[in-house]
DNA sequence: ACTTGATTTAATCATTTGATTAAATCAAAT
DNA sequence: ATTTGATTTAATCAAATGATTAAATCAAGT
């Protein structure tokens, strides 16, 4: 049996199958990709698919973990710290985020989808809530709405402006007649408002 | 050939099939959902779903152009009233569509899902522009941002502090550590403040 | 009782799709 | 030149799955 040799320098073909299973995943779902496809995006052939990794579950659970990973990354530095305002990881949360999801538009909808449609498999993973629940950021927020409102609101609220116009580009750019770039503009804009915005909705009774 | 008889009190086998359907394919989306489970789950069987519904995709059409146009529902009589103000609209909104996702929390992911899977199929379909755009809905908010920003923003803004939560309720209920009555409790918190929060947010600056 | 249409049962098809295998080829290192 | 591992080619499997069919049964209306 033959096995892969290079370990360090895998820039190569275990890398390009990775990215092409990352697209092809994240564009159809689990379910609707097809190993052909991702064979084909990725330049090679199905033999060698399943020689790197050695089923589609496999390789799916490998490109999801990292996925989730890289949703939680972001997160982790801004969440735990304990020096900067909430305005100010607000706006640190939607630089990066919005940054990160004009790259891939397709992420979050992948995996919220992915989420609801095995929640078991996710429940294991789920140290999201050890990165959250609890940390200063919600403390902040808990502070600044005392007791009024559940703090957990404004994360909804956070994510929600975030997040949802990348899961609703497709209609929203019907609806507003927007090229990609319109829209990527408009994005652009909410790293600037959404901090404000949130700053109004804290105040605002 | 066969022929199903009853046309108006069809309240028996067609509709149980749809649905069974609309809770299959919304539960596992359009590739992950077997005809054979759609059966199963409305009490029949797979040869009988065939007599009335000719191809798996016939029943999809079905059922998702019937979610579509209850989406759209609630819309078109907000969008395009012309007496009431803003705000008021904003509530009504909100009102209408937490009540409709309390009782359908995955149709949202279900529907921008097979959106994005599915691209074409629906910009056919999509009367949507022309119920939202232009309508005196979005005038009311060119005419509170005078210029400022893209009306659009703000469509994003109310549809992702209603739509968002129920996305990503699976990770929201994890991270607060919610019970679905507690989630369904603060969704119905959010009736009130979402108006509040709007008007807040075309204050801003 | 008879007829008619709805529904079930059971078997079967054809296609898709994930997976595997063996042999051939290619490229690079030794 | 030889060896070694990566990759391709091509063929094939087995399972899942959407679809169809024929015959039997059931229920209701006439």
């Amino acid at each position: 049996m033959a096995k892969k040799t290079n370990i360090i320098e895998d820039h190569s073909t275990e890398e390009k199958i990775k990215q092409a299973a990352r697209k092809i995943f994240t564009q159809k779902g689990y379910a609707a990709a097809r190993t052909r496809d991702i064979a084909e995006e990725a330049g090679i052939n199905l033999a060698l698919l399943n020689y790197y990794f050695r089923s589609k579950e496999k390789l799916f659970d490998m490109v999801m973990g990292e996925q989730m990973q890289q949703f939680i990354r972001g997160m982790r530095g801004v969440f735990h710290n304990e020096d900067k305002t909430l305005i100010q990881k607000v706006t640190e949360m939607a630089d990066n985020y919005i940054e990160l999801l004009k790259a891939n538009p397709d992420l979050p909808i992948f995996v919220l989808s992915e989420i609801r449609a095995n929640p078991e498999k996710f429940a294991a993973k789920m140290n999201v809530k050890s990165v959250i629940a609890n940390s200063h950021f919600m403390k902040q927020i808990a502070e600044e709405t005392k007791g009024k409102l559940h703090p957990i609101h404004f994360l909804m609220n956070i994510m929600g402006l975030v997040v949802f116009p990348f899961i609703a580009s497709p209609l929203l750019k019907t609806i507003g007649n927007l090229k990609h770039s319109e829209f990527n503009n408009l994005m652009e804009e909410r790293k600037k408002m959404i901090p404000i915005w949130i700053k109004a909705m804290l105040k605002a009774k």
